[in-house]
DNA sequence: TCCCTTTACTAACACGTGTTAGTAAATTTA
DNA sequence: TAAATTTACTAACACGTGTTAGTAAAGGGA
């Protein structure tokens, strides 16, 4: 095979022997222009002998657009190694965008330097971005969303008015303990999936407390144990729970990663799940189905979630509006056999 | 904020008061010219006060490269779906390109046109691609490789010349059913972790049959069975392994979520792991440490395998050459407490 | 003083595309 | 038949950058 150059759209409009311009009327179907057939099939098949495709660089310095959306992971990479559900968010996003033509450009965090995405963006290398569990200490989220760059955020960002999509994690650490309460269950401890100062650990809180407080039972702040991503942090935080004076009948993990190590605890303690102990986790993971015994947890949609966040992002990028600022995705606990 | 328009470099050079050329001389301090210091003050601080960007389009098109590698995962959705090893992939790849100032861009399968991501690499929309889980029924991959355009496998696609990384499967496997035969098991079953149509499944069974032979132990085929990704394929493989006359004191699953299916099967016909039947798994999943009891398996390095295929595909990309075709990283045998 | 080299820059081209404005020929209308 | 419209195309511009070839001015040696 000869090392022969790439086609560009003079190649084919010579060998199709017309002007470049109406190779681009023909294979973009541009609306509004005609074109007789004989012409269209004759550049249809210059543009298929030479194995023509438009070049991308051309293409995005004319249009202004690169088609592009940035994924960027705000996590810190020790999170992002065991989230079990970032493939379904991918998958979510890479559809939303393929449906319709875009590419998807993935950013993992840098240690180093977590805000250099913003590079990438002030390049017009992408369209819009979509904030994969977004911080509070970045300083760029709201100046882009000022400047009118198009960002979606999968994740709150309290207080700001920047689109997001998220589920309703305070539904469903309600719906979680609700669950334990009609088992019967009154002493109901929570370990959370991720220090208190992160929005999501303070929402899968907050439903908690909401469900018993509506049961009409008080809040013992003994019966909190801080989480921390890890099963390795779940162990300890429920060796806490158990190694406190009366020990709790239930609990609410508000991740099912660290409810692994809490099982694990419990396990080690000689007590049975749920005979002993209930638990309820969040999140279910593929192989929470899989726990011994089978968890009962809240679904998150993470397949749903990315593929909301890429579609509304697109809906953004091409000025169409968006009915609603955020978009709250209810969805359901599955019960199993751990509680 | 008035929606001012985005600065180039024509404004940054009227701004200093030079040329255009002496702006990009200044900014990607081409060496070999002779720029005064005070010129090279003056355009940098023009640059900083616009806040100039480079346009990527712009510089893509005149230089013919895109700084972005291409990362094809040819799995099935539901593959990827459980896939709880991606992320460490995608951030092993992701920082090997990041170092060197290279993008990432995502391709998933589409169901509906497995091989559409050719369309992305003949529109130079990347300089190179990453091919996680090469078909071998993909009849582009061979057709690029010969073109000379750049691509890294992490997998093998036995029989061609094409780049790769990949884990020494064999050794892996046969590291675990060597551990299992020290342990004093002589009747080890193994459950693979996809149809044997794979390259990686057979290549694990190969380990395995390779550790028995050299043990003077003759190969058995009812203790073999085929897993198929998912926990519930281990499931009914160990129930079909147990169900046959006389059962195996040991099994080696080449999948660590697999063995989770498998170790629930176990479980269920009242036997105890490992004393009744020993487990190894293989992939050594984030999660496996908590398993219970927590699993002895191979360790598969995603992260390094991810960054060795970006830091190798650039090499490729910059038409450094490669001191050999393929790598085969070694790794080793977690032991914990399922054998 | 004259010539040659070095310094510090700039003019002009090339990359490949989408699109607006315009034109000659063919067809329809008056 | 003359004028007006439609059909089928094309010339030329714009996007923003990297880079090659070239040019004045300054400096140095004989």
């Amino acid at each position: 095979m000869p090392p022969m150059k790439r086609a560009n759209s003079l190649d084919v409009a010579q060998l199709a022997g017309v002007s470049r311009t109406t190779v681009s009327f023909v294979l973009n179907n541009v609306p509004g222009v005609a074109i007789s057939e004989a012409t269209r099939k004759r550049v249809l098949e210059a543009a298929q002998s030479l194995n023509y495709h438009p070049n991308a660089a051309g293409r995005k310095l004319v249009s202004g657009k690169s088609r592009t959306l940035g994924l960027v992971l705000c996590q810190s990479p020790e999170q992002v190694f065991a989230d079990s559900l970032l493939p379904q968010v991918l998958l979510g996003v890479g559809q939303a965008a393929m449906q319709v033509g875009y590419q998807v450009l993935l950013r993992p965090t840098e240690t180093s330097d977590p805000f250099n995405y913003i590079k990438t963006i002030r390049e017009n290398f992408v369209d819009g971005i979509v904030l994969s569990g977004p911080r509070q200490d970045d300083p760029e989220i709201i100046r882009l969303y000022e400047e009118g760059f198009p960002v979606m955020l999968m994740g709150q960002l309290p207080g700001s008015e920047v689109p997001f999509v998220d589920v309703d994690a305070s539904a469903g650490a309600e719906a979680a303990t609700n669950h334990l309460l009609e088992r019967g269950r009154r002493r109901i401890a929570i370990i959370t999936n991720a220090p208190l100062t992160y929005t999501s650990a303070r929402q899968r809180r907050d439903g908690y407390l909401h469900a018993l407080t509506s049961a009409g039972i008080e809040y013992d702040d003994t019966l909190l144990q801080e989480g921390n991503f890890t099963p390795e942090s779940g162990y300890q935080a429920m060796m806490g729970l158990l190694s406190n004076g009366s020990r709790p009948d239930a609990v609410f993990v508000a991740s099912d990663v660290v409810a692994k190590g809490a099982m694990l605890a419990i396990k080690r303690s000689g007590l049975r799940i749920p005979e002993d102990l209930a638990i309820v986790g969040f999140d279910d993971i593929p192989l929470a189905e899989y726990f011994d015994p089978p968890l009962t947890t809240f679904h998150l949609p993470a397949y749903g979630l990315g593929w909301a966040a890429g579609d509304r992002l697109i809906r953004l990028v091409q000025n169409e509006g968006l009915d609603d600022k955020g978009v709250l995705m209810q969805s359901d606990l599955i019960v199993r056999e751990s509680s």
